[in-house]
DNA sequence: AACATTTTCGCAAAGCTTTGCGAAAATGTT
DNA sequence: AACATTTTCGCAAAGCTTTGCGAAAATGTT
């Protein structure tokens, strides 16, 4: 604080730069640790210090120093989040879900992406393991084989949940969309209406996410024997979808559609507007998304719920056990409902 | 490292629990300082001495405490990134492309959602101040009505980019897109097609970006004279865009449809598949658009580009001339393009 | 060999906070 | 009033790194 004067103005300038407690306790004539307990309301602090310290301190706008409070306590406020893209169908709304709820709880969200690249995931995870944080929220990318460097990072402490994709065997934190019970109530409500010839459109076959809803799609059709005949094929890409879908129609002529993810969706749908047909009285069509995609079209899709937002809340509140110390491994899975939309 | 015998076993095992330069020291019988300058590839230390410790580093996997390093630079690689909301057509893609770009820089995104409350925008700015990070990108909430407290963190040398919803008249940096651009490029897109009677949709009239569209609109629409006829109306969801839409296809039985966001966008098209309306024929629809949703329909839709792609890079070099000291205030905007679908 | 120069390294402070422990001051007790 | 107890506060270390400066050791010069 500096009392200037120029010519005849008395001009009274206050600088705060970088208030610390060491500036403070000499200006009210304390001990640093007098100043530092005084604000954290210490009961070894008189009352009428307190205020005094706290006069000052709010006047000179103090802010402790969180660096130096990380350094002292050894742990920082933040989380890191790392995902394949942020730009995705499902991943965005997770990160939103799980911002919201870590706000509460002081947390921050560091977001990293891995743009679908092992190497770059590495070095993702290496920076959130020099940077300290509370523990790390990861979806690994397609390509992701070894999974030991993560389980390494844990052994130090540092909890890892993996949600969404995660890997297939290894023995860690899982929080996990319901694929089986997704598929399972799409393809009921196909039944119900009394669909014959269903084409059954996934993924990138080397995904798991599409291996498990595969799997659980093969089970329903086996539960129904012969009733029922169905197609399968596979799309990397909405385009490859629309081509996939294209060729279905002329070959297989099905009475309904199963989409398995949103971008699939998307590329069957394309073609429907294209060729005018009519849902669902010429085809039916059923996907499993969190709900955006299909409410987009007329008539809406019906669609078995996968929630990014509900995953967000269940993986948060599987960190904060771990956190909080002894708790085995587990794999959570969040429900699914189906969502009517008048597809089928 | 302990070494311990248990029966006739050996095992030997490594606990690597915090290794410090302290630690490292008193292994190499060195001074902390030389550790240290050694990691750091300091010409005082001889070869010897550097590969020696080295070495060490790497088989205890020495990595240096964040912590301690932010505390004596008094600066850390991390940005703040407030938004009204993360799950936005629009937002997400900027966030990837800032996150993919400060990355290479060796920065992260902290990311902060304000949900479109003035509060919790002001409690996320007081979070980034309080973590000091290097730099914040902020979206402001449709809310927002006092920008002093931005101004005064600016105060601290922490530089603000405000990007897309930006302050109306205060002097700070903001990047944006080319409003008046992409709604003229749109505009004229449908007059070149011969369009006679335009509707125009905007979004929620309190947002300076609908009055700064809906300006550039009607400035176009000022210098067609009475060639043009057209219709102008405000819809803050897909939802009462599209009983807009309805209402105005009964009314006015425009030609030609300009949407001033994908929101405006999504609510339209609803209506347009369920009445079956044949683009372009019955009626041609430009967008302004990132380009994600135009190409979920068939005809895709022609739009002038918004990248928020684009905005990101640009946002970022703002940073980092801002950071390097020095720049006076700017308004920077991105090019818009106009790319061409079927739907006109 | 005596000195000057270069090479190589260590001491110690600084960055800011927290906290155990001890000491001084204030108050209570007989 | 002499002592015990409580209240109130300060010293100093710790957390880990960086870095200016000085000193010792090694090398070069005459």
């Amino acid at each position: 604080m500096w009392k200037i004067t120029i010519l005849e103005y008395p001009i009274v300038i206050i600088l705060k730069p970088n208030v610390t407690l060491k500036k403070l306790a000499e200006m009210l004539n304390m001990s640093i640790s007098t100043v530092s307990r005084a604000l954290k309301d210490h009961p070894d602090i008189s009352k009428e210090t307190k205020e005094k310290v706290r006069e000052l301190a709010e006047i000179l706008e103090y802010e402790p120093n969180t660096y130096a409070i990380n350094l002292r306590t050894n742990n920082s406020k933040e989380f890191g989040v790392i995902v394949p893209a942020i730009s995705n169908y499902f991943y965005h709304s997770f990160i939103s879900s799980l911002e919201e709820e870590v706000r509460r709880y002081g947390y921050s969200l560091i977001i990293l992406q891995s743009v679908d690249d092992p190497e770059i995931e590495l070095e993702n995870l290496k920076r959130c393991k020099q940077s300290r944080v509370a523990g790390i929220f990861v979806s690994i990318t397609s390509k992701t084989e070894d999974i030991k460097p993560f389980l390494k990072v844990e052994d130090q402490d540092i909890p890892i949940i993996f949600f969404d994709k995660v890997p297939a065997f290894e023995a860690c934190n899982k929080v996990c969309v319901a694929d089986s019970l997704a598929t399972q109530l799409a393809v009921e409500a196909l039944i119900t209406k009394k669909k014959k010839k269903i084409l059954a459109l996934f993924g990138d076959i080397n995904l798991s996410i599409s291996n498990k809803r595969l799997a659980a799609f093969e089970k329903e059709m086996a539960k129904m024997g012969s009733t029922i005949s169905y197609t399968i094929d596979f799309a990397n890409s909405a385009k490859a979808a629309s081509l996939a879908f294209t060729k279905a129609l002329e070959e297989s002529k099905p009475d309904a559609v199963f989409c398995m993810s949103d971008e699939i969706l998307t590329g069957v749908m394309k073609v429907i507007q294209k060729l005018a047909i009519k849902i669902p009285n010429d085809l039916s069509i059923v996907a499993i998304s969190d709900g955006f995609i299909p409410q987009l079209y007329f008539p809406e899709i019906a669609y078995a719920e996968t929630s990014g937002f509900k995953l967000g809340k269940l993986a948060f509140s599987r960190m904060m056990t771990c956190m909080a110390g002894n708790s085995f491994v587990q794999e959570l899975t969040i429900d699914s409902v189906l969502i009517n939309g008048g597809s089928i």
